[in-house]
Parts: C-alpha cells; structure tokens; sequence
RNA sequence: GGCCCAGUAGUUCAGUUGGUUAGAACGCCAGCCUGUCACGCUGGAGGUCGACGGUUCGAGCCCGUUCUGGGUCGCCA
C-alpha cells in the first residue's frame, strides 16, 4: 500500500504575503511555467486565487530538484516548504514578495501540452477553447469573469432577501405556449406523442405565486429559447427574475434601482446615481432609432424632411411624396476618422441592413464635399447645417426612405456603428436609465394591423384602456425596459389582474373565450381567487455580468456556452439518439441522416 | 434562409505580378545556464496551404463548387 504522506493543502496560491514568512505552507494547483536556470528551478504555481512561485536551489534535496526539472506546463502539483523572502521582487503579483522554498513536492498529474496557452488574453481562436472549455476557464480572465458572476448572484439573493422576496423554484418541464419565442420542446414517454416545454421565463408561474400569496418572489430562473444565437444572446440563459404584489411601477422601479446601486457598490465600487433618468418610448425612438439606445454619446436624430422638402433632389423629395422622412445625424469632430472611403464602409453598412445609401457632407476647414450638395441650392445646405447643429470639422449622414421606421431604426444602427468607429463606445460610463411608456400595440408594416408589442398579461395605463377598442396606437402599457450602454439588461410590467379587462385584452389578440380558456385557462382560474396587483421584472443575469466584467460575448460569462448553431463543442450535443429510445417516446425522425 | 469576413506549423499570423526547398513569433523537444518571473543562449522537430474540381508549362495565390468558423439581417411577445 501506498506510505507516502499526502500533502494537504493549508494555503491558495494568491493568499501568502510577507507577514507570513517563516511559515510552513502546503500548496496546490498547476505548473504555470517552470523556469529552469540550470542550477535553480522556479515555478509558477497557479489555482483560482493567483500565483506563488515555488523555489528550487541547491539547498533543495536532489531528488526533489530533479523531479521539478521534469514538470511540464499544467502538471497538478503539490508542494511544502517554508516560505521566505525573494532576492529580487516582482511587483506586478500579489504574491510577488514571497516564494515557496519547496522541501516536499508531490506531482498529482501530468498534461499533455495544451493546445494552446493557459494564459491570460490567449490569441487562440474561439471554436478550439470551446472545444476544450475545461482549459480555457483556467485562464485568469475567465477565471475572474466565472468568479465574479457568483459575487453577483451571491449579492442577488442577498439583496432580494434582505428586501422580503423569497426564492421558489419553478418548474422546467411545463405547458408549450404559441406565443413569444420558439419553444424547446420534451417529449411525454408517459403520455406517448406529448410534449412539454422549457420554459422561456417562469412569467405564469411567478404571477401564479403571487395569487398563491407569497407576495414577493425572486429567481435565478434559467430559461430556453430555441432561436439563433448572436453574442448577446444564448438559447439558455438565466434571468433574475421577480415580482411583487400590492404595487405600481414606481415600486418595482425603485426596487430594481436599489438592486443595480447594490451590485455596482459591492462588485465594482461605484456609485450609481438613484434614480435613474427615464426616456419615453416614442423620445427614443425619435432621438435614437431604438428602444435600447447608448446614451454614453449624444449624436441625436434630427428630423430634415421640412428643411428639404422644396429641393430638387430626388432622393429626398421622392421619399417624402412617399410619406417618408429624411433624417440624419452629425458625427462631430469626425471629418478625419470618416473619410470618404470610411463613409463609402458606411454605406455599405446601411445596404447589408436593407437600406439604399447615406446622403452625406463633410464639413471641412477648406469647405464642403458632399455627395448631394450640387441637389441642393446653397440656402437649403445652409439650413441643413444649421437645423442638424453641424458646424466645421463635423460629417453630416442622411437617411431618406418612404418609410419612418425604416429611417429610424437604420440610423439607429448607424448611429452606433459611427460611435463604434469613432471610439465613443470605449466610455468607461455606466449610466442604466429607464424606458417608459411604451405603446401597447406597434403597427405592423405590411398588414397595418396593430399587434400587442408585450405578452397578453401586461395591463394598460388607466388613462388609455378606455381607447384599447377603439384607437390602439394610443394606448399605453405599463411596461418599462432597464437599457444600459445599449443593451436591454431587463424588462417587466405591471399585470393585468382584472378578468374582465383581460377579456377584453384577449378579444383584442383574436382570442376566443375557448382558445384562452385553453391556453391560459389555470391563469384564468386563478385570478378568479382573489389575485393580487402586481407586476414584475426579469433582469437578463448574462448581460448584466457581461456588463460589470466588460466582456463583449455572452459566452465569456457562461462557463459552459453553446456555440452559434447552439451546439456545445465539448459533449457534440444535440446528437441523435437510440432508435428504442424514440419507439418509447413515439417520435420518428424524418429528417436525412447527417453523414457526420 | 440572405449578406459580409476568415480558413497556411500545436497557436496567432505573414506570404510580393502565379515561378527554386512555404516563412516569422509564441509554444514544443534537446543541450547549456544559481535569482528568474513573457528567464536567457544554442540547436532541432513540426505543413495534404480546409476539401474537391478547373485554368496554366507551373497554383498557397486566379476561377467554380463545397465544408468549417465568426459577424450581421430575418427571427428573438
């Protein structure tokens, strides 16, 4: 039987300062790097708290010394020594005063060389770390990010509960609903040709746990949907997820902007100004093409249909006869970083989002060049300049098009393209605001007809349900969206508790009193108990600590993401499976068998 | 599904107008080295240039098809 001692582990890495010195230590973790200056042998011993560096001399035992020459990178080791104070000193690590005079060393496992560096700002290409995930969290960014996204759940049920909610787990195989997103669905082996859903957010259940009198509920609610992925979003994911009785939207703002201040004082330390600023839908879109809009820069839309509507430029005056707009911004001080080669990038840009070009100006210290200017009369320029606010140094870029929307929402984009090239969205701000007051209902381009813009629960203002039969661009939702630095980070609204307006609510969406009692019938029921008013919010839980850590994916703040086809690298899943196993299930596959 | 970008050493990349034996850095291996910390020095191994087809005397480079990865639009109440 095995004799040796074990070495048991009585330090992290990161921890051992000066004042320990002297001290006998056990340390474990991987071989960062072994430098082997021929006589003398360091390593760089790393776990998740840090770096200590582990010393071998000639007063180290010859065995141990030649055993340390053989550790290779990402060999697990443990060592024990005493600690002492390095000759020379490294002041960018924490550890950097101490080292570990190894009298004991263990090598727990040996690694083949890793397929690439377990360092920090790796140049690997994505697809191979997420081919071997276990390696790339080891590195200290993920490291931190993973860590750092625990401090923010850890603070998250601290807070919720300090503030009375309680946690209740909801279920994840639930009811399918044709609404919303694409579901995820389970099939029944027990109710053979059934399925379940996952669930897109616990929105039934967490409303159902207000009626069932538990007044104020959280979660860490993971949720599914199965549609295509972008950096910023997976097909799970996990939402902080709330709602609160006996409230209006006041209350839930104000306790989301208690949440925010907490996180941001105890994770990064900084302040957050309470309360935060409010938008209204219709000024956003107005002023920034979106409903998410990055507020860290200005370049606000200016409206220059009046402005250009008698001049000779087709262009504009065809898509004003056409009912359209022209609208631009003003990228100021950005004549140099937007030559016109940059502008032609732009144009392109607006042509891959469906656009047909930019009408634009640079104003330069030795006049104007403009890709539209000899349309125009020199009084109408003049005008342009002034109604949009450009002056010398500044480009001007205009969008014209029959449609408003489409005028909007590609500035819009443009907007944060400009500010991305122009370095704007570097800005270290973190200003969260509110949008408020959106519409109840948006108009759908190609049928005109008005479709609800929230799902069928969220209630109408008081002041404008009276028009919801009669003049539904006018009504508006008691929703609100938290946005910060152009993201949407969370989303609720207070809920319809009325089954008499919810009726109505229904009506509206083409529901039959059948059809809803079937799909929502058990909500229904219970709001013939008694239901209390509430409203609620979920708070996208990725996004935010991919907002406090600075990270620009989703996948650098989930340890186990999935990939752009929303497969996972690792484990090659989805895959097919036994054909028994889908006989009991009484599904068959129709598709092709995929050669790989 | 549309559009855009990229596939060359283990990794990140360079590769001129189509022309001899495809390069660099890091990593890896070996030797030397007692204060390094991205150790240093010397030497070495390592390539189906994503795949298939075409043009050509000759293709990493040009053309076509295809595969893979990334971004984006559609989509995501």
């Amino acid at each position: 039987m095995q004799t040796k001692t074990t070495l048991k582990r009585t330090h992290y890495c990161g921890t051992p300062r000066p004042t320990q010195i002297g001290e006998t230590l056990t340390v474990c973790g991987w071989a960062q790097r072994q430098r082997d200056l021929g006589g003398l042998i360091f390593i760089d011993l790393r776990d998740r708290s840090g770096i200590l560096q582990l010393a071998f001399d000639d007063e180290t035992d010859r065995a141990i010394f030649e055993q340390a020459a053989t550790v290779r990178s990402e060999f697990v080791l443990a060592a024990k020594g005493i600690l002492r104070e390095r000759s020379s000193k490294n002041m960018d690590i924490p550890t950097g005063e101490v080292e570990l005079a190894v009298a004991q060393l263990r090598i727990l496992a040996q690694s083949e060389t890793p397929p690439f560096e377990i360092i920090e700002d790796v140049k690997a290409g994505e697809a191979l770390r997420l081919k071997h995930r276990y390696l790339d969290l080891r590195r200290p960014d993920l490291q931190r990010n993973i860590l750092l996204r625990h401090r923010v759940t850890k603070v998250t049920r601290d807070y919720f509960h300090e503030q009375g909610f309680i946690e209740i787990e909801t279920p994840m195989l639930i009811r399918s609903t044709p609404e919303g997103a694409r579901d995820f669905l389970v099939p029944s082996r027990i109710t053979p040709g059934s399925f379940y859903a996952l669930p897109q957010s616990p929105q039934l259940y967490k409303q159902l746990s207000m009626v069932a009198g538990f007044d104020r509920y959280f979660q860490l609610a993971r949720c599914f949907r199965d549609e295509d992925l972008r950096a910023d979003r997976q097909p799970e994911f996990t939402q902080i997820d709330l709602e609160m009785s006996f409230v209006d939207v006041e209350d839930v703002l104000g306790c989301v902007e208690g949440y925010m201040a907490r996180v941001f004082r105890e994770i990064l330390g900084r302040e957050l100004t309470l309360p935060f600023r409010r938008l209204t839908y219709a000024d956003s879109i107005a002023k920034y093409g979106t409903d998410k809009p990055d507020l860290r820069y200005g370049m606000e839309i200016c409206d220059l249909t009046d402005t250009v509507k008698g001049s000779e430029f087709g262009v504009f005056t065809g898509a004003i006869g056409a009912g359209g707009s022209v609208r631009g911004i003003v990228a100021k001080n950005a004549v140099d970083t937007l030559s016109r080669k940059e502008i032609d990038k732009l144009i392109e840009f607006i042509r891959g989002i469906g656009g047909k070009g930019i009408a634009w100006a640079r104003l330069t210290a030795d006049g104007l060049t403009s890709s539209f200017a000899k349309f125009m009369t020199e009084e109408e320029m003049t005008n342009i300049c002034k109604v949009s606010g450009a002056e010398t140094g500044d480009v001007i870029l205009l969008i014209a098009d029959g449609s408003n929307n489409a005028v909007l929402s590609q500035l819009g984009l443009l907007r944060v393209e400009v500010a991305k090239r122009l370095g704007l969205s570097e800005d270290s701000r973190m200003e969260p605001f509110w949008v408020v007051d959106f519409p109840y209902f948006t108009q759908n381009e190609e049928t005109g007809e008005y479709e609800p813009m929230h799902h069928a629960f969220t209630a109408p203002t008081e002041e404008s349900a009276g028009h919801l039969e009669t003049n539904q661009g006018q009504v508006l939702a008691q929703a609100y969206d938290l946005v910060l630095n152009g993201i949407e980070l969370a989303s609720g609204s207070i809920r319809i508790t009325d089954p008499a307006l919810q009726q109505r609510i229904f009506d509206i969406l083409g529901l039959t009193p059948e059809e809803s009692r079937q799909k929502f019938g058990f909500l229904l029921d219970a709001f013939q108990y008694g239901p209390p008013p509430h409203g609620g919010m979920a708070l996208g839980l990725d996004r935010l600590v991919m907002l406090l850590v600075g990270a620009e994916s989703l996948r650098d703040v989930i340890a186990f993401p999935k990939l752009k086809d929303a497969s996972e690298a690792m484990t090659a899943c989805p895959d097919r499976v036994e054909a028994a196993h889908l006989d009991e299930l009484g599904l068959a596959v129709t598709v092709e068998d995929d050669p790989k």
